[in-house]
DNA sequence: AGCGTGACGAACT
DNA sequence: TAGTTCGCCACGC
């Protein structure tokens, strides 16, 4: 069974949307926490993969970080691939502008910058 | 109940 | 700029 923490994480990385990805520490911070380190730890332990999106989790640095499921970081890099996400020499292209900060959707609109 | 480990991160060298 | 070190919290043994 997982802990509550664990279903947490699993749930804030549901929220990202197709084509985006988001980071272990952007999902720490939407959990009120600094637990990079548990969070890491958390989306590994992800049964519910790939139906679970946890592809999408990379590293703050732009590199896609590590993946348990299918060949691992390869098939992590592939489902990515297939939604629109373009990975070169092991990190995200338009890393920034890829990443989803979990409020695009719950901004209605504030006139952008 | 204490200790080592980890799909990380930021600082340092 | 890249590789290494220390810190972080949750978990399993």
């Amino acid at each position: 069974m997982a802990t509550e923490f664990q279903r947490r994480v699993w749930e804030a990385m549901r929220l990202i949307p197709r084509g985006r990805v988001s980071t272990y520490g952007a999902i720490a911070k939407y959990l009120g926490s600094d637990a990079v380190r548990a969070v890491g730890t958390a989306v590994g332990k992800n049964p519910y993969a790939p139906h679970v999106p946890c592809h999408r989790v990379v590293r703050s640095d732009g590199k896609v970080g590590n993946y348990s499921g299918g060949e691992g970081v390869p098939t992590k890099i592939a489902y990515l691939k297939e939604e629109g996400v373009e990975v070169r020499n092991g990190r995200i292209v338009d890393f920034e502008e890829r990443l989803y900060r979990f409020e695009d959707q719950q901004v209605t609109r504030s006139a952008g910058s």
